[in-house]
DNA sequence: TGGATCATTCAAAGCGATTTCAAATTTTGA
DNA sequence: TCAAAATTTGAAATCGCTTTGAATGATCCA
């Protein structure tokens, strides 16, 4: 069923069965109604291939993940909120999986090139990120999910990871901890670089030193993360509280906790990061855990907002929002235990 | 830059350089050494919606998800092996998430009637799966991640459920175990049900009774699985091993385990079926942990063979694949405690 | 009443590739 | 040496849509 078929069977000229379909003035109600029906009733489409080509528009956004270590739970929360937007405006996502930086160069210039998509969605970026040089090059549009010092001007979307850290830390050392663990992210990553310095500026701020031994550098996995806490829990002094990159890294330092046959809430404290997974539940678990919480579904639903809306011609230099963290205290954390 | 940019760049026809840079035996060695060298200096790559237009092939195969529930851990390793295998034919994968099963329905309506991919990739089947005729009606290649009953001939790619669940019972029944817990997924799901069926020939074929209060349906995450295996281990007699459906279930069950005071590997068995995470290694936990494994990553990179098999010209017939699943053996599965 | 305006419709020209069919050139073979 | 065959190239049609520019009638108003 083709746009020709179509007019010809309604015994009108292309043009104005696309006119009628798409909305344009210029056509007679009554036709637009007949049109509109027939069309549903035949369950006409336009064919994709030919409404990119005339129109210059791929109706697609552009991911590219790193297979192995990026297609995990935060991607796939990010995934679907982003899904959920475009879905309305019958966007669809193409999913690009490379193994090395080398590919995911490759991958962007394909996209690029090859009119793929219409705008790409970058994300996990480093300190300084040279994809953003690239993307610029490419000359095609992007909103950055994070953010990095490369001055130049980009679309980003990230949360306040400095202030939410700072909050949980300033928050426990009232609580009158003192030898507080940070298991943050992958050095080098600008939201890890960023809970750092939310740490140590909350650390300063009441003169506690730092302890490099209680800082570890992760993926955000149950396994590395139990590892890290067992080898911290061995310390002594001992930390007597955690703060957790992830919901991940905090069912890890759960389990070290509970080998070390310590109790969450009473010997040790923690406070984990929140990413709102539909399925682990901070306030079901036992005890229930206290988190710096934002959703990071709702980050991937408005990020795709925003690329709408720079397709739709807003300036991308209006496009930055810093989303604050919640700080929703529950049993997990309490004060420091009696030296 | 276009086709005819390129041409006129090399003093050719547009003809004689799509020609060279597509294979055709027709163009003179030295002119397609000089165009493909060009091309590539030029970073030319012909525009996707126009090539789609020309060939009738879109280059991307569709996955529809139910945002919610489906984007998780398994899909997201499914996908990172579709992806790495699709990648080497420059074939995208186009994600639609959905939220309800009419949506679902929706989408692939779309899908096929705008042409947007080549084949789709149908995954998670109940027992009777109407989607396998909606695909067939709307004449759509497909390959099933599973199987289902519905008389139709359908390409798929399968693991044997069944049989590593009768397997992982039977060795847990030889452990001297009788009240064996079943940590099964979503009643329905064609996989949930092999493995029931899997479970139960087990059972019978010892003439241990099957009891229901020790098997849970319900979706594979750390959270549900932690309160079904703590309500079953408040029973009595207890049950003394549990079969966990995937490694997220395998980590609520040790939560549970663990409060309830008991021992791994001692007092309570446990084996759980292992998709392969990179994150989750059933070696490095303590006590490791014995599984039934079969990597869904590896299955995802076979799907996507199967589809390019299909799209050249395979018969569906033919493309069936039954994979067995390996019982690994670790510590956490030991003899039945003496009574 | 008749020229101007407005509302509708349509034919045809793109969009950027592939592919058919024909033409030009070179090679072959008797 | 010259017709036939093989090699190499190109002009133009095609894919299915949008959109430009023109045409047709209907309506308006002095």
């Amino acid at each position: 069923m083709r746009l020709k078929d179509l007019a010809e069977h309604l015994g009108l000229s292309q043009t104005t069965v696309s006119r009628a379909l798409n909305g344009y003035p210029e056509v007679n109600e009554t036709t637009r109604l007949r049109v509109a029906e027939t069309a549903a009733r035949l369950g006409y489409r336009p064919n994709a291939s030919a409404l990119r080509l005339a129109t210059g528009r791929s109706g697609a956004i552009g991911l590219v993940l790193r297979g192995a270590e990026e297609l995990g739970p935060h991607m796939s929360e990010f995934l679907a909120g982003m899904g959920g937007r475009m879905a309305t405006e019958e966007i669809d996502i193409l999913v690009t999986t490379v193994d090395s930086y080398q590919d995911e160069v490759a991958a962007y210039r394909r996209l690029a090139a090859s009119q793929k998509v219409d705008a790409i969605v970058l994300h996990s970026p480093k300190i300084v990120d040279e994809r953003v040089r690239l993307l610029k090059d490419l000359d095609i549009p992007f909103v950055l999910h994070g953010r990095t010092n490369i001055g130049e001007t980009v679309a980003w979307l990230d949360i306040d990871n400095t202030g939410a850290v700072e909050r949980a830390t300033s928050h426990l050392l009232d609580l009158g901890h003192r030898r507080i663990a940070l298991l943050n992210g992958i050095k080098g990553r600008t939201f890890a670089e960023h809970r750092e310095i939310g740490y140590l500026a909350a650390l300063s701020a009441r003169g506690v030193p730092f302890d490099p031994a209680l800082m570890g550098n992760s993926v955000f996995t149950d396994e590395v993360a139990f590892r890290l806490a067992q080898a911290m829990l061995e310390l002594r002094p001992r930390p007597t509280a955690f703060i957790a990159g992830s919901m991940m890294t905090a069912l890890g330092v759960f389990r070290a906790i509970r080998q070390a046959e310590l109790t969450l809430g009473k010997e040790v404290s923690m406070i984990a990061h929140d990413d709102v997974f539909p399925y682990l539940n901070a306030d079901n678990m036992f005890p229930s855990m206290s988190t710096t919480r934002s959703s990071i579904r709702q980050a991937g639903t408005r990020v795709a907002e925003l690329i709408l809306q720079i397709l739709a011609g807003k300036k991308i230099e209006d496009v930055h929002e810093l989303w604050p963290v919640e700080l929703v205290l529950r049993e997990s954390s309490g004060p420091a235990p009696a030296p």
